[in-house]
RNA sequence: CGGGGUGUAGCGCAGUUGGCUAGCGCGCCACGUUCGGGACGUGGAGGCCGAAGGUUCGAGUCCUUUCACCCCGACCA
């Protein structure tokens, strides 16, 4: 954008005239081109989409990118987002696998309310502490017209006796309720999820990656002994993991997060790690251990069988629309969103090539007769038989949405039984008969999958690195990756790194065989090597 | 909450030390020529310049206040 800003100014100094012409656009064209040739293409749409992609801020584009690719905006309110049909068309996706596989696990759905009275906030601790700093809270239930007649006001007479808290996360009310539900172990356990929206007043918002207010699931459970909630965490871990990698084709870490990095509230925090292409990394999903903290804290007993009383020990776990950002940045490329076929809503995208009213309708018949054969597959298919744009416009715009397949047929392929087809992922177009046309597809969609999935496991592995010295780290932490390094196991330590390189311990991976060192920082023994990263 | 930036047509932006009826590109509408990778011509519609005060004969431009958004930090999923 800033060459663009340069050019054009230098163009208003030096030729005032041309900027009239109605040709300005063809003059700026031209001197772009004596200055800047390797940018250059033939059409300025072109050419600004090549400036766009110089952009040295991934911020920026991954912001614009989730604009122009229809997915999410702005809203009005602070820090909150629109998420627009066809971005809420993926989630909707994301929600259906998910919760067939919480189905699959025995969990079942419930909703609890939206407002919690501030008291039940204040009495697990750390819970407290940890959301405290970031929550929008309710004070009065009325407004009334201004005295001054300007609008409305608050009217000071409805002010609550106790405030409310809109949800940052359900625990507590949950907890609450929990106690009324659990009375002996034949209660137990309770495998309860719940889709829904949370307020967190964060400081910084970014479309996608943390908004004031988000979609997600949060899964509460309820258990008679340790292990087996213990057992449930793990298994919910491993559930978004699999999901990951099956439906989103993300490579994720899984492991344990460190004493610093827990939630809340939690005596164990599990968490799934990607890596995205700027080479910071994005926890995906967490998946905690809450011991017998919310139980004690919301007074929630049973009777085991042997009639004795004891606290209840619980999890919860969640995702949210955060996975969308994790899509969009860690498969995205210069021309727009990759969506693996599984998340797409559109996964095949049918182009007709023609000129005049007569060869429009007849191609857009056999399209139209593609399509039917398409979807009898369970394929979801998408005619562009708009004529106000070309077909060239079309291409780009769909590759812009991501759209895996895309079919094009003109009168050439009309005459021959042949259809075109192109693939988001390797921008690979063939013509084929169209006989084959079933197979092609099936046999594209699984591929395209899997090449996505190859492709960014490839790029994770080409950027986690094994370092040894400070210095070193230090030095290529500012390129980004995954750096397994020793650490000596301290809050300390943990926190100077911090200081010092901004980079975290995301987790801490389970392996076979952890080999023991010694810390990169201190020098002091390590069980193992841990997962450092910068994170969004 | 600290530092920096931006608010002018649906989108992207010009607008000079205050001055005449506020401009340009894209998009949109009409007609015509086009159509195998972001088409072109001609004509047209679309704005109380983020909001509120103030200075002035006169404010998009200067001053004050305020709101929103973006980027970099701190905080977090």
């Amino acid at each position: 954008m800033h060459l663009l800003i340069f050019y054009w100014s230098k163009l208003r100094t030096f030729a005032p005239n041309i900027i009239k012409s109605k040709k300005k656009n063809k003059f700026f064209y031209y001197l772009f081109k004596n200055k800047c040739s390797k940018y250059c293409t033939s059409k300025t749409g072109s050419m600004a989409k090549e400036i766009r992609n110089r952009e040295d801020n991934y911020s920026e584009w991954y912001n614009n990118l989730v604009i122009k690719a229809d997915l999410a905006e702005n809203s009005a309110v602070r820090g909150c987002m629109v998420i627009k049909p066809y971005g809420y068309a993926i989630w909707e996706k994301m929600q259906a696998d998910l919760d067939r596989r919480f189905k699959e696990t025995g969990h079942v759905n419930a909703y609890f309310p939206l407002f919690i009275p501030k008291s039940f906030l204040s009495r697990e601790a750390e819970h407290v502490e940890g959301f405290a700093k970031e929550c929008a809270v309710v004070t009065h239930h009325r407004l009334m017209a201004d005295p001054g007649g300007k609008g409305l006001v608050v009217d000071p007479s409805a002010r609550l006796e106790e405030e409310l808290i809109v949800r940052p996360t359900s625990e507590t009310i949950i907890w609450n309720t929990y106690r009324n539900w659990i009375k002996s172990y034949r209660d137990l356990p309770i495998l309860c999820n719940q889709w829904a929206n949370v307020v967190r007043w964060e400081m910084r918002t970014r479309l996608f990656l943390r908004t004031a207010e988000f979609l997600w699931q949060e899964g509460h459970t309820a258990h008679a002994t340790a292990q087996e909630a213990m057992a449930e965490t793990r298994k919910m871990v491993e559930v978004y993991a699999s999901f990951a990698k099956e439906v989103m084709a993300l490579p994720v870490w899984i492991g344990p997060k460190t004493a610093t990095e827990r939630f809340a509230g939690a005596v164990e925090t599990l968490c799934i790690e990607a890596l995205m292409q700027d080479g910071k990394a994005l926890q995906a999903g967490t998946s905690h251990f809450l011991g017998q903290n919310f139980a004690r804290a919301f007074d929630v007993q049973f009777a085991n069988s042997e009639g004795k009383l004891e606290y209840v020990w619980a999890t919860s776990w969640g995702v949210s629309t955060r996975l969308m950002g994790a899509l969009v940045m860690a498969h995205s490329d210069n021309n727009g969103l990759v969506l693996p076929p599984k998340l797409a809503p559109v996964q095949v995208v049918l182009v007709p090539i023609y000129k005049g009213e007569e060869e429009r309708s007849s191609i857009c018949a056999h399209l139209a007769n593609i399509g039917t054969r398409l979807q009898a597959l369970g394929i979801t298919v998408k005619l562009d038989d708009r004529d106000n744009v070309r077909s060239g416009f079309k291409f780009s715009e769909w590759e812009l949405k991501g759209v895996p397949v895309r079919i094009a047929v003109g009168p050439r392929d009309l005459a021959n039984g042949t259809i075109e087809v192109a693939r988001r992922d390797t921008l690979e177009k063939q013509i084929v008969p169209l006989g084959g046309l079933e197979d092609l597809v099936q046999k594209l969609m699984h591929d395209i999958q899997n090449n996505i999935y190859d492709k960014a496991l490839d790029f994770r592995n080409k950027n986690t690195f094994e370092i040894n010295s400070y210095d070193e780290f230090r030095e290529r932490i500012e390129e980004g990756g995954f750096f397994l390094c020793h650490w000596d196991g301290t809050p300390e330590t943990e926190a100077r790194i911090k200081e010092e390189t901004k980079a975290t311990i995301r987790l801490i991976p389970e392996r076979e065989d952890p080999r023991p060192g010694n810390c990169m920082y201190t020098g002091k023994p390590s069980a193992q090597r841990v997962v450092f990263a910068r994170a969004y």
